[in-house]
DNA sequence: CTGCGTGCAAATGCTTTGCAAAGAC
DNA sequence: GTCTTTGCAAAGCATTTGCACGCAG
């Protein structure tokens, strides 16, 4: 139905860069930023220039292969698209970001007459269980 | 138990500035962004510099007078605290931010082990009753 | 070869900050 | 008069874009 969601639109070229940076996302548990792919190709050798990092993010997420995340009071994030559909936990004391299973019946909440919904985003922020148990004490 | 809600802190001075900027938050019924709220004070005639929008916002926020309100692909705005709990529904045709009753059972969402949730946001997009009646003719 | 993709630097857009002048108390 | 607040311009950041060169096909 969908397009294949393993690799870029036919059209494009492949080249190092490219190929690098999605197996970034793809080794990663967690949405990254533009910044986070940067310095996790770097770590590997050859890097990646940041400007290149967002025009690869921009087409990957043209291509569905990429899903927007945003989070309150930061930049946007990005993650493989395709996986359940889900939500996300911001860890407020050091910023983590993991991601929750499962949603709420969004459907709940009652829109005014005439309107629709496309789509929603839920960010639950708080304390993460290991910045809980560095708190109080060990 | 909370500070009053309806003034700044007593250290601050009452300045033109400070009361229109309250003022126009107060007139408005969704949340304003910071170059919403320098147009709006520019209507009235004497206008507020931009910078010194920002400082109040900033300043109110901290008091606790306005809150902040995170959406995906925008700037923060702002609104004024103390509203019952609500969540806001974009429309990705004009943009407009509306408020919707009510909240979704939140805790529904179950979060990891030591896992602790101290505030949530959720914004629903889609298209709203104008647009879309715009949309399908008439 | 032909042309898309890349890196770098410059340009943006939004927000913050330094500083001198204006205003609140 | 003293100390805070304002406005403007400059500084910061994150992201985008123009361009000349390099690499994929």
């Amino acid at each position: 139905m969908n397009r294949r969601r393993d690799e870029p639109a036919s059209s494009e070229r492949s080249t190092r860069q490219k190929r690098l940076i999605r197996s970034v996302f793809e080794a990663s548990e967690r949405p990254l930023s533009p910044e986070d792919v940067r310095s996790a190709a770097a770590r590997g050798g050859e890097g990646v220039s940041l400007s290149t990092v967002y025009r690869a993010i921009r087409t990957l997420v043209e291509d569905g292969w990429l899903a927007v995340v945003e989070l309150p009071g930061s930049g946007a994030r990005y993650e493989v698209a395709g996986k359940a559909h889900h939500h996300h936990f911001v860890c407020e004391a050091c910023r983590r970001v993991y991601e929750l299973e499962g949603c709420l019946a969004v459907d709940a909440l009652k829109l005014p007459r005439g309107f629709r919904a496309t789509s929603h985003d839920i960010v639950i922020s708080g304390e993460c269980a290991s910045c809980r148990r560095a708190r109080t004490r060990r």
